[in-house]
Formats: structure tokens, C-alpha cells, sequence
DNA sequence: AGCATAATACGATGTGTTTCGTATGGCAAA
DNA sequence: TTTGCCATACGAAACACATCGTATTATGCT
């Protein structure tokens, strides 16, 4: 594992990435519209926050036609993985555990969801 | 539920959060040398920043002594609650299925830490 | 070619966070 | 009482982020 850079976007930022994660890859504007829909800000300020993304690597793209195309750089998963470790680390003493009891005291998850989670931990257990 | 502000302690104030939820009260001295031992910045770093987490309410202060001592105001439960809801809705598409199975998968949590998440399913099961 | 449209680039501003230097005040030991 | 040590208070600086206005550039239509 050569390369691992640790990557912190911010709220902005995690704004921008849902959508390019939801679209695969998109233009200033699809993000801006994605972005109207439940927060208002100009349209220069989402591409602002995308060309900053762009110097920061969080996110790629292609600038051959006038109208750039951009894509997530980073994973849903490496980032959700980076954010989780952060939280587990600093707010819950280092236990995935507690994190756990406490996500799953305090939201209703279906039966389906809860099954999932069973069958994964049979596994972990089996696993050791 | 008359009152329930939502409070958001940047990531410096968590790290005081953390020393005075372990102690229970601290003064900033004490609070100070707790911080050194993984980071390092100035004593008047760490009493500015309790200071305007005073202003903020974070934190409460007994001020009848030249010293100053410190309490946090705000629980930890529900300060990882409102951080696990911050992600869960921002990173996992509210499902905190999905968060509990990415914390799962990445960490190792011990076998008794997994029973005990497994009852809490088998009653959050019954409940339904 | 000329123009309107829409995209990018860039710079400035406002706000919040962290950092630290310095001033001030009390307290205890010499 | 004077000196030295801590503690608090305060203000300034450095930085990061989000926001927007304006300038510039490219494209396609007439």
C-alpha cells in the first residue's frame, strides 16, 4: 500500500461528492441544480468549490470541451470508511462497537437491515 | 421537548469535550496536560478555547476560586448522537444500516462486543 | 462576422477556528 | 512588602471555508 493519502473534505465538499457519487460524473451546472434542491447558494459558488476540489484532487475531470465533466476521485466507501475511523477514534474511545449500539439505539433500521447486520456479524465471529 | 439546541463543537473542542467527559471536571491546566500528550500548542491555546466554549455553553465553570474549574455541558451520548446523525444522513443516504455494516466490516470489535450488539438486535426485533 | 449565451477563472469579503503574545491580578514565600 | 509564579483576560494574526461579483473566454446562431 504505497499511496494512502488521508483526505478531509468538507461539508461543502460532501455536498458535492453525494451528487457526483449519485450521477457518476457531472457538469457545474447538473451539481448546482442537484444542490438548489435543498440549499440555496449561486451557481459560482459550487463551481468555485469544484475547482478547489480539482487543486485538492478530491475530484477529477475532463476538460476537453468547454463545459468540464467531473467525477468523484475519492470512493463513497474510502470516504465513508475515513470519517467513521475519525468518529470511532475520537468520539467513541476507539470502539466500532459503541458506535454501533449507539447508531442502532437511536435510529429505527428494518427487520431486513437488522438481518444484514446478523449475518455479518455470524461471519466476523465465525471468522476468528 | 421545549429546548434542545443543536450544538456542533468544532474538532479542538471535542478534544476538551473528551478529557472532561473522562474526568468529569478538569481545570485547564489539567485539561492542558492531557492535550500535550498528543498534540502540542500552548496553555493559552487550550485556556482560550475553553474559554469561548464557556461563552458557547459547552461548558460550565466553577469561578469561586482564583483556578477555574471546568465540567462539560453537554453529554457525551448526546453529542455521538448528534455526529452519528450528521453522518448517517450526509454519508450513508440515512440508513444507519449501512454505517453499522461499514463500521463492522473495517474494525475489529471484540466477540463479546458482538454479542452484545446481537441482543441488542434480537430486542430491537421483538420490539417491532 | 457579430452577438448573445453560458461557462470558467479570479479576486475580495465575511465568518469561524486556532494559535499565541502580552497584560493584569492574586497569592504565597522570602 | 516585595518578588515570582500561576491564572485569567484580551486582542491580534494566520488560516480555512463559503460566498459572490466581475472579468474573460468559448460556442453556436443569425
Amino acid at each position: 500500500m504505497l499511496k494512502n493519502k488521508v483526505i478531509k473534505p468538507t461539508e461543502g465538499e460532501l455536498e458535492i461528492l453525494g451528487v457526483l457519487w449519485e450521477k457518476g460524473e457531472a457538469t457545474v451546472r447538473t451539481v448546482y441544480e442537484e444542490l438548489c434542491k435543498t440549499k440555496d447558494s449561486g451557481y459560482t459558488t459550487t463551481l468555485k468549490l469544484m475547482q478547489i476540489m480539482f487543486e485538492k484532487e478530491l475530484v477529477t475531470r475532463d476538460s476537453s470541451s468547454k463545459t468540464h465533466i467531473y467525477q468523484a476521485a475519492v470512493t463513497k466507501e474510502k470516504t465513508q470508511k475515513q470519517f467513521l475511523n475519525k468518529m470511532i477514534n475520537g468520539l467513541f474511545a476507539g470502539s466500532s462497537a459503541d458506535l454501533v449500539l449507539q447508531a442502532l439505539g437511536g435510529h429505527k433500521a428494518s427487520n431486513a437491515e437488522l438481518e444484514k447486520i446478523e449475518s455479518l456479524i455470524a461471519e466476523l465471529k465465525a471468522k476468528k
